[in-house]
DNA sequence: ATCATTTTGTTCTATTTTTCACAATAACAA
DNA sequence: TTGTTATTGTGAAAAATAGAACAAAATGAT
């Protein structure tokens, strides 16, 4: 099985690439284009391509449409993919609000919340309470949630939602959640992305 | 150099919970402790430690507090870092509203935006015209922008204010933008991340 | 039909990152 | 003291990842 996280993450830039490339008029590419469009070299693109059996013609290139096809049924994109959010303050509803991904098959279906002032069943994405999240996940089948509640309710919470059937969380809360039993749990922590940057602006500063 | 990116995220891990373990009354600490709390290996905390030259004491561990002063100093937190938000919309104004980096040293002193309406020179994190970024920028040393304006607007925002003297952009715009010589860009791709975690939930479903 | 050219697919090589292993040594006990 | 134990620091080994190189195949030119 595959666990290069960043092969995954490549496999999802070739695909959007190819979209763009796709609206230039283009319908064949080549694992050069490729390679430029993403910033990688054409052996890797070639070698991602070689491990989940890609194959394009010699001398002929990739055709996008069927290259497509596959970068997005591995990427699970043949199907719309319902999330839930889990706790609509400010970053939660800033995601429920979001259109963006939509294009990509991802569909924020149901926000949830323990604050009763949040509650909306009538809104583009209904605010539903807590306790109704374990019904919402068994009778939608949604296997992944993003959980945005505070740092002090987010193992509680996410705890809560492993129980309820989600199978894939992605974490903003800034520290390390225990992961249940087969959930699997993603952490974007935007304190530690602009640490990273801080500090590999620093050195570059330093050593220029 | 140092170009290892996870080795500078697992530094600020090690941060991180270094002040939960000071929180809890702890002094000192062993490589082992540290690598159960921020789920590693015990020899990776002393390998990365001695890439930065920190060292402790045989038998005796590592003292939390001297240790932190180091782990602050790398990561650039010995100072209040700076920050700008470019596109006071749904995710940038809820950064801007997040108090949560400012316990990390972190402080949103502005966001930009070229919408009249959004202009707020009063509000706690004020807004600005997008034409006052560069004096702003140069006049206050600011080094870190937050970019948050639509994907179509993201490389010519990116470029005015690389020109306008920003060092590193935290990019929320999902596509690969083109670095200015001289300025860092990190991407922050939710859409990236969860196709990747719908891509490892599917594969643990079905090697299950 | 033959040859030159282009581009894939894969093997082989290099680099990077992680882990292992253990000598060195500080702390403590007898 | 002397010995025993615990833990670091690091060099060597292993594993993972990326890159280069090139034979094989397809295309098109002559
Ligand atoms: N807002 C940001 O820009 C930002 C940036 C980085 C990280 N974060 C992190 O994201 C998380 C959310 O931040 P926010 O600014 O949106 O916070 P917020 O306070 O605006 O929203 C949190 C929401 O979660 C709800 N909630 C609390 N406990 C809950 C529970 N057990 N179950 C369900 N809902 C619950 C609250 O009622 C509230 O509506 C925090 O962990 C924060 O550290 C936020
Ligand atoms: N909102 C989300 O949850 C979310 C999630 C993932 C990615 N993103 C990405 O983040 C970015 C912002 O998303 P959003 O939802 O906040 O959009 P938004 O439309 O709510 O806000 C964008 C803001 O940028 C301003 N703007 C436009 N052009 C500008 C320019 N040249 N300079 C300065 N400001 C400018 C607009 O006036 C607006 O206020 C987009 O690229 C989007 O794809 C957003």
């Amino acid at each position: 099985m595959i666990t290069n996280k960043n092969c995954i993450i490549r496999l999802s830039r070739y695909k959007n690439a190819l979209y763009r490339l796709q609206t230039l008029g283009f319908v064949k590419v080549f694992s050069d284009n490729l390679a430029d469009a993403v910033g990688g070299t054409a052996s890797q693109v070639r070698k991602d391509f070689s491990i989940f059996g890609i194959s394009g013609n010699k001398k002929g290139g990739y055709q996008i449409d069927s290259l497509l096809e596959k970068l997005n049924s591995i990427l699970g994109k043949d199907q719309l993919q319902k999330v839930i959010v889990v706790g609509a303050g400010h970053i939660g509803s800033a995601l429920m609000r979001y259109r963006g991904f939509e294009k990509e098959g991802i569909k924020i279906v149901a926000g949830f919340d323990i604050d009763p002032a949040k509650i909306n069943r009538s809104s583009p994405v209904p605010v539903l309470p807590l306790e109704e999240v374990k019904a919402f996940v068994k009778s939608n089948g949604i296997r992944i949630a993003i959980l945005a509640v505070p740092d002090i309710a987010a193992q509680q919470a996410a705890d809560l939602i492993c129980v309820s059937g989600i199978k894939g969380i992605l974490n903003f809360a800034p520290l390390g959640l225990k992961a249940a039993e087969g959930c699997i749990i993603n952490n974007v922590n935007l304190e530690i992305e602009l640490e990273n940057l801080i500090y590999f602006v620093n050195v570059t500063e330093k050593t220029k």
